[in-house]
DNA sequence: CCAAAATTCAAACGAACGTTCGAATTTTGA
DNA sequence: TCAAAATTCGAACGTTCGTTTGAATTTTGG
């Protein structure tokens, strides 16, 4: 046999876990975890450090303490084993993105007037959810996820966008049913605008340092979540709100060009 | 002799221009083009494709047309060349971004109220003109700018970081007084939103497309930069200056939260 | 014009890359 | 318990990487 097809596998968690826990006969030498976790484990880390080029094969066999030929055998290629990473996660935070979709455009718990910050919290808040569960990943996801919307392989492009051009399509039409006025160029614009920085924002340093100050004054758990996007939800609504071509602003813009 | 010292070298156009028409003994085999400017041209399309990591010397040689050693000895090493094209930009960039900076703080054409706005325009109109400039890299200079502030390569974010810590800290403080309301925390993280944003929407084809259907509108030259800045700004100035913490808002988005 | 300096060139360096192979070992299932 | 399957392992594959070398060539300056 060639290798286990893992991409039609079921999705396990990279970190030892209860799943891992029943199975006695896994590898016990070095440590409990299997051959395929401590690949998962590692390599994540370091694609989300040095990007997919920079990471080698061998510093991901080594830092897993497994061998050379593990990941080709367990995953096929190394690209295989990003797009396992990848898709594993990504995936389900979607389909949540989704189902949240859905429900807002049924009318469940719609807020007319405020359709863009819900909209913008049926994107973050799976994320966030994500980003709590040390199983699924941690905040380390988020980080990974940055890295590769800004990675520039041709192969890691592909898979971003192949895979979830429809999901970025519904709702880029839920956010310009939510903002009618808004001219289509703008809206592409914008849009590109807040997707960049939310995958770089949410995968920097800042934002794990705001997000622990609010746990901090929290009770902890998913209402801290609505903390964290009461405060950041109304800068990313405010920008996609904001009224294009104001007087004032342009002569304020023109004063500073006659400067040149 | 090794190479000559490139980096202290007067700043020179990558593309063949007056500079270079004047000495006629220069490379008349292939094409008008010195060796460096041939270099310099395919390096920072290929840099700006591709990354840091994943362009090669032979790839930048063979697309230049010179010899793999060319590079090395004109430059000394790959890292010497990518910081020369950064450099080479973006020093002159800086320095009339902070050129700005000074004008607007001695109160030159400073209209308080749009303080925010006069301050993105003194990072985008330098940015802009360089854009225009086709001598002075034209619009692939920002693609290459939004690839190196993204790239994972350790020399790169040095090279950025500790070049410009600096300019990025005027700014910053400027910032701060113009939006006095804004805690800390949030001003750090919405301003680090901005600026990853910035390098890669300006990077993008949206904006190319905007920027270019403004062009087609307008009479051209400086006003179309206004023009395009008043389009722009707005919705970088709302996003700083939207309020933390908003009650209507915070409920819209605890709403959402319920339905997971 | 011609020695000296600058530049170009083909070739090779050692290192690191992703991948493959067959043997050794461990685990599985009847 | 024992053959079969799964996994691990060391070693090597061929390729590409950035860089260096020394000779050939071109350009410079008196």
């Amino acid at each position: 046999m060639r290798y286990p097809n893992t991409l039609l596998s079921p999705l396990t968690p990279f970190t030892p876990s209860l799943a891992a826990a029943g199975r006695a006969h896994a590898r016990s030498r070095s440590d409990r975890s299997t051959t395929r976790q401590r690949i998962l484990a590692a390599a994540e880390h370091l694609f989300l450090t040095h990007g997919y080029e920079a990471t080698s094969m061998r510093a991901i066999t080594t830092t897993a303490n497994v061998n050379l030929a593990a990941v080709n055998y367990h995953f096929g290629s190394k690209e295989e084993l990003f797009a396992q990473i990848l898709t594993t996660r990504l995936d389900p935070m979607m389909r949540e993105r989704l189902r949240l979709l859905d429900a807002l455009e049924a009318g469940k718990g719609m807020d007319r007037p405020h359709a863009v910050e819900q909209l913008i919290a049926a994107m973050f808040l799976p994320a966030l959810a994500l980003a709590r569960d040390a199983e699924r990943g941690g905040e380390n996801f988020l980080k990974f996820l940055g890295r590769a919307f800004a990675d520039p392989s041709p192969f890691v492009q592909r898979l971003l966008a192949e895979r979830y051009a429809d999901a970025h399509q519904r709702f880029k039409r839920a956010f310009a049913a939510a903002l009618p006025a808004l001219p289509a160029q703008d809206l592409s614009m914008r849009l590109h605008f807040i997707l960049d920085a939310i995958s770089s924002t949410l995968a920097s340093e800042d934002a794990r340092r705001l997000i622990a100050a609010i746990d901090a004054g929290g009770e902890g758990g998913a209402s801290d979540d609505v903390s964290f996007l009461a405060r950041f939800a109304p800068f990313l609504s405010a920008s996609l709100r904001a009224q294009v071509n104001q007087p004032a602003q342009r002569a304020a813009i023109a004063a500073v060009q006659a400067l040149q």
